[in-house]
DNA sequence: GGCGCAAGTCAACACGCATTGACATGGCGT
DNA sequence: ACGCCATGTCAATGCGTGTTGACTTGCGCC
């Protein structure tokens, strides 16, 4: 597999202890399927990150999905959306899409995992059911109208689509082009969640 | 691999015809790849889409990878943006967003290509260069001016970001949602087309 | 302190894959 | 009409994979 850039163990060694085994796993299995996804990453690989044996891990999770599908629940955690301030949500979003081309900054591997999940028939519902839960249903109420469903899918979708944009590009935005990105994405946004 | 949805043979059972059978294996591959996503398509599903035999396939692309190199380049096409009236322009792509569910659709298999080769480290560069050259330069180009090719990029990302979504979606958009699906985002296409 | 069971290790298996090489065969040029 | 080479077929090989089972080891409790 692709160099993950990291040392060989994610934890220190620790005596014999299934909770703590189990979560090393899931961290390793977490960033591993981000990087490489879920075809070309191997349990082996898994393992070998969690400093760990190849053979726990369809003992703890029942097999390779069943430690996909607990990975992405993992990933996929709610945002705390209601400590943003709403004057500056859109700034504060496009900030962080530009900033978003670093594969070291965990905010890139968690989309990174997630677009993995979209492009796999087996595991694009799944990932449905997840973003409707814990991205859209928290958007919508802190939207707060009838519309809120609606844009925050908008709203979602243009996330994402910048996201893809950014990871397609590769190289991090600086300086003037960084402001343009900035300043149009802040405007793009501001109109979604401006407008009623 | 999942159904394609396809008769047994993309083509009519012809003679020995070297650039028949490659030309046939290129577009089984650019479909199988685009459904399946280069992991999960095994030349074996390719060869039989084709009509052909497997061993064929490294002998005429070279592997694997070549098969998958040539048909993402056949992907990408150029799009005949000078047609379009830029007066409807932002509906229209609203509209296509709006219909792009149907796996059957070319342009959705198209996209779901694209969006597998942006997740892999190793195609998301070619991916890069090619949506430079074929869709945000005529794109730059089509708006024609100084901030042409920012703008081209935001449009790109927004356009990329609603056809995920209707991916993790899955069903197509009808009624009234639909219509103020496409209400919106022609409204946000038009703030970046429009805009100065 | 020693037993018992949880936790970890290791080797082996079965499977699907891409790729290779040897073989058959049909069509074109002469 | 025939021979030859491109074209297609087929079986075999090697590799990497997920998963299983039997074995070993160490921690915690009586």
């Amino acid at each position: 597999m692709t160099d993950l850039a990291e040392p060989a163990h994610l934890v220190a060694p620790r005596r014999r202890d299934a909770r703590a085994t189990r979560a090393a796993i899931l961290e390793a299995a977490k960033r591993a399927f981000a990087v490489t996804g879920y075809d070309r990453t191997s349990l082996r690989d898994i393992a070998a990150l969690a400093g760990s044996d190849v053979a726990l891990i369809p003992r703890y999770f029942g097999g390779k999905e069943g430690l996909f599908t607990e990975a992405l629940k993992a990933t996929i955690a709610p945002d705390r959306l209601r400590d943003w301030d709403r004057s500056r949500f859109s700034r504060d979003v496009a900030e962080m899409m530009a900033g978003a081309a670093d594969i070291a900054d965990p905010r890139t591997r968690t989309f990174q995992f997630l677009l993995q999940a979209a492009t796999s028939p087996t595991t694009a519902p799944l990932l449905g059911r997840a973003v409707q839960e814990r991205f859209l249903a928290p958007i919508r109420d802190w939207l707060g109208d009838a519309a809120g469903q609606e844009r925050a899918r908008v709203l979602a979708a243009i996330y994402i689509g910048f996201l893809v944009e950014r990871l397609i590009r590769g190289a991090a935005l600086e300086g003037a082009e960084r402001t343009a990105f900035v300043e149009r994405v802040t405007a793009v946004i501001e109109g979604v969640i401006g407008a009623a």
